[in-house]
RNA sequence: GGCUGAGUGGCAGAGUGGUCAUGCAGCAGCCUGCAAAGCUGUGGACGUCGGUUCGAUUCCGGCCUCAGCCUCCA
């Protein structure tokens, strides 16, 4: 049975879907005016994990993660850089979609955008003044009346008072109260605009996730999701947002991931200490990243280095080394999925659910000599459960022959290893063990390590 | 100041009221021409002070430390 932590509950609950069998599952994607960095990559492998895991166990699952393509960041940096903001927002809409690809995220079923949607913005503007749940101010922006949500706070836990006593909002007289926030912009000169009857403007940001989300899931949907950041002021007012004008309750389920952290501080754009996905994928494979990612669970911070990225390889290569030279075979559902699945419907336990994995490449190991057809169908059962986690999809030679860290300079080719180890193995026969070393030796200074195999083979990997 | 969350062995990272996390690193054995890989065995931990309990790393309370949110942020 499927629990999941309600960051508005703050407790682990049994999920329950709405519609039996279905899951509609919503996540704030990126707002493109940059490239991703290893927090957005989280985001993105996290709440892919928990889509592959609910369709494992059956559900439709309607996945949406939505594209942020106007705001003052994109309008700034376009203006900055002399580019339109089109051209912006495309290059790094496909930059992130590339980095998506390359870390075996799966595209959600829809991507809208915040430019395509301004009909669906502007409409649910519109009913949200029509209830008295909105105004427009002298300055011609439109803003949420806060005081009149009475469970304002809610996710976030907190108090409105509270929250008025410790404002470090920016003080604008054009709102009735600091805590409001605003819903249409009105456009300064030079700034994009489209018409509205307030006035020529732009949207907020949070009433496009709002709009797009209940447009595509419907008014209330299953799980709503995104960093441990957003989770105020952004989904607070998401809710406040769309339970006004829906008059329905929006969202039942709302995940959180925790932070990635370099140093012990989060990172971020304002703190400049983040890394981009293509930058890390420059020294280590995309699996590798995802390894790392995945080896903490979702909630907890994930502390950035390349001695935890090395730790990732080195765990990775223990998986793939015990596929390697198992034949495929169709995976058969063992006590360790058992296993598997009760760590899974555990709030997601990553962690847990590899503990199980390598359990099982264990048992591989053991039997690889002794019943290679049990060997085979363990191999199956692994290859298939570290498919849920997007994991271990590839061919295990050419994980082990690749460096995993993509090492920089004169790497030897693979040819000219296959001929060191012919000459090698030639040596070995003429029992000539001092040039058989040598060999080993120098290709173990390049980074290649040699395993001999029962049988006379000799396999070999880059470290 | 308000509100969250966290402090686990050399490192990373789960978990549990009393018997094994897991991976890397260490030690010993097997295997190997020697290695590597693998297998077997093994040492090593629960911030701190109290409380509850037959028994607490696990529950409760105080304290200390750290991170996050309260402003844009995944």
């Amino acid at each position: 049975m499927l629990q999941i932590h309600n960051s508005l509950t703050n407790r682990k609950e049994l999920f329950q879907p709405i519609v039996s069998g279905e899951i509609r599952l919503y996540v704030c994607g990126m707002t493109v005016y940059d490239y991703c960095h290893i927090g957005h990559a989280r985001v993105m492998v996290v709440f892919d994990l928990v889509v592959r895991y609910l369709r494992h166990l059956g559900f439709k699952v309607i996945y949406v993660r939505n594209i942020t393509d106007i705001d003052d960041k994109i309008i700034h940096r376009a203006a900055q850089n002399g580019e339109t903001i089109g051209a912006l927002t495309q290059r790094f809409t496909s930059a992130m979609q590339e980095d998506a690809l390359a870390l075996g995220v799966l595209p959600p079923d829809q991507e809208p955008r915040a430019t395509d949607s301004i009909p669906l913005i502007q409409s649910m503007i519109e009913k949200l003044i029509t209830s008295g749940y909105a105004y427009q101010a002298p300055n011609g922006d439109v803003y949420y009346d806060v005081s009149r949500f009475t469970h304002y706070g809610r996710l976030s836990g907190k108090q409105i008072a509270d929250l008025r006593a410790g404002a470090r909002v920016e003080v604008m007289e054009a709102k009735d109260d600091p805590l409001d926030f605003v819903l249409w912009k009105t456009a300064k000169p030079e700034e994009p605009a489209w018409d509205s009857p307030w006035g020529a403007g732009r949207p907020g940001w949070h009433i496009e996730c709002s709009a797009m989300s209940t447009a595509a899931l419907g008014n209330h949907f299953d799980i709503h999701g995104g960093g441990a950041d957003l989770q105020f002021p952004h989904h607070e007012n998401e809710i406040a947002q769309s339970e006004a004008a829906t008059g329905e309750p929006f969202v039942n389920v709302w995940m959180h991931n925790g932070f990635v952290r370099v140093d012990d501080e989060k990172m971020s754009k304002s703190l400049g200490n983040f890394f981009t996905v293509r930058e890390v994928l420059k020294h280590y494979s995309a699996e590798v990243l995802r390894f790392f990612i995945v080896a903490s669970q979702y909630r907890s911070p994930l502390q950035y280095s390349n001695q935890n990225l090395d730790a990732a390889r080195a765990a990775l290569t223990r998986l793939y080394t015990a596929l390697h030279g198992i034949p495929r075979a169709a995976p058969q559902a063992s006590d360790f999925t058992t296993r598997f699945q009760a760590a899974m419907d555990d709030d997601f336990n990553t962690p847990e659910a590899l503990a199980v994995c390598f359990d099982l490449a264990r048992e591989i190991n053991r039997a690889r000599n002794e019943d290679a057809h049990h060997a085979a169908v363990l191999a199956g059962e692994l290859r298939y459960l570290g498919g849920l986690l997007g994991l271990l999809q590839g061919d295990p030679d050419q994980f082990l022959h690749s460096t995993g860290t993509l090492s920089v300079g004169s790497a030897l080719r693979d040819e000219d290893i296959e001929t060191a180890i012919a000459d090698r193995k030639a040596a070995r026969k003429a029992k000539d063990f001092a040039a058989s070393d040598r060999i080993r030796d120098e290709l173990k200074r390049q980074g290649v390590v040699l395993e001999d195999r029962p049988g006379g083979t000799t396999t070999w990997r880059r470290e």
